[in-house]
DNA sequence: ATTATTTTTCAGAATATTTTGAAAGTTCGA
DNA sequence: TCGAACTTTCAAAATATTCTGAAAAATAAT
């Protein structure tokens, strides 16, 4: 196989894999095509690589710019602006975790608190297992998050090895 | 609040989040409301309280069926099937993990193992960084996948937890 | 200040996903 | 074997999401 062939399949995979997981197929697609990148590329650039519009490409990188894994960059001499994504897959993916974690799952968490606040009897069997289950969901949460907080060390050790490797 | 307006909440609010996710809306409230229901429910019962057709009932609890996270259950006497669903968050957080792994992220590691299989000089900076990358994807996802197992025996704590529980 | 270049916005179009509902299929008791 | 009760299927309709492209806004060079 060729390279080219191989990133271009890298990326439509990407893509698929995005939308399985709610992330928006040109978004993923634009990230995959960054990550296996050399260098920084305009949006004239992914345009063409992506066959997409200008708008779609400038909210898309937008959006990844906010979840912190592509940045800006701009060329000496250049008017037009370039971007690169975040190499270190690490990074990438505790970024991710932490940012859906901020979004979408804190805003229901602090829902639950107040939906613990029910008026019943206290014998109320309904009652008792619905704050159950909320209470069960909210412990998940809590070692989720700690599993996710051990990763990041973990991270650490990756990193590590990393460096290593840049003065094999 | 009232229990039955908590109940909506938890329901409406697990839709929205089961979306972000890339979880069908219905099929997200469907386990919602087994979730929080202490006797399993019919079809009808479903249908009447979610406000939805039987067709997208039936698609969707059988999809949740497909997921081991929702179970048919026969009454003695009734024509009718009833499901329910698994009550313990534990178990249903790693059936959904594992089975999101083997259907989506599976695929993906089989077909990078492909990608690395390129045509190129040795010396071919931009082959090496792809590999690199694809290298790399590949790590994280071993990585996370002995995270998970390692949440799994977790899993034996927290169930020794609940069992405890039913002691008191 | 004017103009050329680049970025951003957003209404409407295109596409993808979900839902409905009625018909076909199944199951089971009489 | 028949028919009532229930489940499944799936084409078409409804809905939701994403994408386009041209106009407006911003930016920088002259």
């Amino acid at each position: 196989m060729k390279l080219s062939e191989a990133k271009q399949q890298f990326i439509l995979n990407w893509g698929v894999l995005g939308t399985q997981w709610g992330i928006n197929r040109t978004m993923a697609q634009i990230h995959a095509l960054l990550l296996v990148s050399t260098d920084p590329m305009s949006a004239d650039d992914i345009m063409k690589e992506l066959q997409i519009s200008r708008g779609n490409t400038n909210m898309n990188v937008r959006e990844l710019m906010d979840w912190g894994i592509v940045d800006k960059v701009l060329k000496p001499g250049e008017r037009k602006e370039f971007f690169t994504a975040e190499k270190d897959i690490w990074i990438v993916a505790m970024k991710i975790i932490r940012e859906r974690k901020r979004r979408e799952v804190e805003p229901i968490l602090g829902l639950l608190d107040q939906l613990k606040d029910i008026e019943a009897d206290k014998g109320d069997k309904d009652a008792k297992q619905f704050i159950a289950t909320i209470n069960d969901i909210q412990r998940f949460a809590n070692q989720a998050t700690r599993a996710v907080d051990g990763m990041v060390k973990m991270d650490e050790h990756w990193f590590a090895g990393t460096l290593l490797k840049l003065f094999k």
